[in-house]
DNA sequence: ACCCAGAATGAATGAATGTTCATTCTTCGT
DNA sequence: ACGAAGAATGAACATTCATTCATTCTGGGT
């Protein structure tokens, strides 16, 4: 059996009482991360505890830190997992030798940030989470400073190509890379906090007019 | 005497006592919020303590629960505060009679959310606090929604006159206002945590861009 | 069939935190 | 000068939480 986390239960239905399985390191380590990443979601940053993530993985107090030294450094290798699944995904197409029209690698980039289901707004949970900690967690900046830079550097490339190949007069990539960058991190935010005022068709369409104001002859 | 945090402290040299002091309820109020925004700002909103803001304020532990009745009350209140004061500022110059030039009134605008000094740092670093846990917490949605919603209404209003005055064509001004203040949402979150990539000059110059490719007449 | 390395458990511990309230102190009107 | 209203204090209390570790359990290797 397999509960909604991932974690396998072995219970019988007589007895109700639940067997205790033993899986390699890795696997834990992945399964608590879910955990959190749900707990954050659900509960905000500041109300995770050790027992919640634990009771949400379906296992005892103990393991977090048995796999974690620490409860920092649980929400610490978290953040760092949200942080590269994010950006590895945006290098990943970006980067895109399987997409060679650059118009539509955009149109990828675009579908990525702002696409996909219910999946998503639990990211963007955390993703915010650790934003609004960073100011005050110099651990915190650096992680997602590290994965930001790599990110904004392909993307600076992407529309360097992009620039070139349409003979775009006056626009610098670097300036519009940066701005494009805000703009998806502002419509994520917009999603998450005013999802009333903001539908994601919506910002998929503010989005698309942002690059076709850079890129006409690109983006239709 | 009056110390950093404008608390008022009556110190003898010689014996280092402070004299307790009796102050209107709406002064201590407002004292007990700029100490949760300094503290926020500098330990992060999950690692703010109740001990933490009095002692920040000068004041004892049992005073928070007076004036304010708990500390969820109290964290409320401050964003609250903050939310209304950075809206209103947007509304106040959105609206702004004082400046008939809807081109200059822009600039203001600009000036007023990228400007200013080290205390808008601050500012920004309780922003995105409440933003984390708003995913979770249904009374701060409904705080920052509900100022959001009327400065997002006095902007579009601003870019509807400007979009008369210089008969731009195809441009959506509900559009283009959510797309500025996803903008102007993203490049405050780029200063925050990325202060080494992005510098505040480099921040207006990515935002006057995304309004001058918008409205061409009206910025230089 | 047996053993053992190490994975998993969860009750116990101690530290930290929000909240209370009996007491002390200021101020102001009379 | 005096008294009362209420502002301010901080020690005490109850709760919650992260972390520990003695113990139990599992599964693969022999």
């Amino acid at each position: 059996m397999t509960d909604s986390s991932g974690a396998v239960i072995d219970a019988s239905p007589d007895t109700g009482i639940k067997r205790r399985q033993i899986r390699p390191k890795a696997e834990r380590r992945q399964q608590l991360i879910d955990a959190t990443i749900r707990c954050i979601a659900q509960h905000g940053l500041s109300a995770v505890t050790m027992q919640m993530v634990t009771r949400e993985a379906g296992l005892s107090v103990g393991i977090a830190n048995l796999h974690f030294e620490s409860k920092d450094n649980l929400l610490k290798e978290t953040l760092r997992f949200v942080a590269e699944e994010y950006h590895g995904g945006q290098i990943e197409i970006m980067e895109g030798g399987d997409i060679p029209n650059l118009g539509e690698r955009l149109d990828a980039l675009l579908d990525f940030q702002l696409g996909r289901g219910v999946t998503q707004r639990q990211k963007m949970s955390v993703w915010f989470a650790y934003y609004g900690e960073a100011g005050a967690r110099p651990v915190y900046q650096k992680i997602v400073s590290t994965v930001d830079r790599l990110a904004a550097q392909k993307l600076e490339a992407l529309f360097t190509d992009i620039i070139r190949e349409g003979d775009y007069r006056g626009v610098d990539a670097r300036e519009l890379a940066t701005g494009y960058s805000a703009l998806i991190d502002g419509l994520h935010l917009g999603l998450l906090v005013t999802p009333r005022e903001l539908s994601k068709r919506r910002a998929r369409a503010v989005a698309r007019d942002f690059l076709r104001r850079a890129f006409p002859q690109h983006i239709h």
